[in-house]
DNA sequence: CACCCTTTGGGGGATTCGCCCCATTTGTAC
DNA sequence: GTACAAATGGGGCGAATCCCCCAAAGGGTG
């Protein structure tokens, strides 16, 4: 099965570049052009392609809103960002788009390549310096150390029932939970808001779930 | 900068097969070998690894739960699991553990040595079909043609409202965000909880951070 | 010993929530 | 043209929430 290439690359030498690397793979082929997002959406109509190479600077629009606009048309064709910028923002805001890979234009060839590959498979590649911003922020992590004592000089008792009141458990609930009464679990709730100035238990999951003490 | 690399895995035959394909690589030192999570845990201490090749399968513990515990104690240390396992579930839990990679044991052995670059330098490397579900999970938002259905059938304005609950918005708040009566917005609170099987504030708040609508 | 902090518990009141009932208008589909 | 979903709005009611007030027992520190 030989893996269909669209270039989208304002740029005429990164598309000749990109067109001797890619020579050198007898499994793929470049189908189509492009050096704009309105190019980029005619010529996947057109052509195709099993996979898209999309640059985010275009002349029109952002690569971004061009993989937004064709993954909402074409659903099965699979876009790889090839980009100079490594920013978190752009990262995040392509992934989201849809794209099913991101590989900075100074990456070596083979992991490019591999993109492809992962991307034709309907698999997802990441680059690992960016991979390492997705995971930090899917898992909250970080913490270990600093991010406990920012919890703003809460006690013990109240983590405890700050994860209950998190998860979604009523005052009774709570106080049937940790054997006290539903009064004092009122009094740790006022004392926990009061402290991270949070006016409602809304406020509270989205703190404990931003903190990393319960799951989403 | 020579890589110190832990082996962590409870069967022989798999160490030596991982130290031939290391001694390929001139920049990467194997320094400790460990077959159970016990040993891992002292051989760190005592070899202080750059990175830790480590089995999920394990003797006394789980690679996840001495991943935990060496990351606990030498966050420093960076740990790339590598395993039989291709399950989502271990997949999240080894990255939630706190690992910087993860490879399958059928993958190539050019991904292993891209991963284990990658934790030396702090980041992380994850597997195409695996790096897939993490940005599944994480932009649960708009997936552009089933993003209705995995919404569970709420209407556009039932997505709006849920919105707006979701970021801590009371029923008033709404309403005048929308320019709608407080009755409407108590109207639709109540289709959407009816739909998605939910009963407060709270669990709406979590099931629109899973669901990527806002986020935490 | 006096002082502060934590944890425990109660009373009361204004407000909001969660869940029923009801209805009209405006589309779209059959 | 009728039927059905979506969006709009209202009334009411019991429960829960949120924010004040109050207090006492126990631990630790200066």
């Amino acid at each position: 099965m030989t893996i269909r290439l669209l270039l989208v690359d304002d740029h005429a030498v990164v598309r000749s570049g990109l067109k001797m690397l890619i020579s050198g793979q007898k499994d793929m082929e470049i189908v189509g052009e492009a050096g704009s997002a309105e190019e980029a959406l005619s010529e996947t109509e057109r052509v195709r392609p099993t996979v898209i190479l999309m640059d985010i600077g275009l002349p029109d629009k952002t690569g971004i809103e061009a993989t937004r606009a064709i993954k909402a048309k074409f659903p099965e064709v699979n876009v790889v960002a090839l980009t100079i910028h490594e920013d978190e923002e752009y990262f995040f805001q392509m992934l989201n788009a849809g794209a099913s890979g991101y590989v900075p234009k100074r990456a070596a060839p083979e992991e490019l390549i591999t993109a492809i590959n992962a991307a034709a498979k309907d698999e997802v590649y990441l680059y690992p310096s960016l991979a390492k911003l997705l995971v930090r922020d899917f898992f909250n992590a970080e913490r270990t150390a600093e991010e406990k004592v920012s919890l703003d000089g809460l006690t013990e008792r109240e983590r405890e029932v700050l994860t209950q009141l998190a998860e979604g458990a009523s005052n009774d609930e709570i106080a049937a939970a940790l054997v006290i009464s539903p009064k004092t679990v009122e009094r740790h709730r006022e004392n926990i808001m009061r402290k991270l100035s949070l006016h409602s238990r809304s406020e509270l999951v989205r703190y404990a779930i931003r903190k990393g003490i319960i799951k989403a």
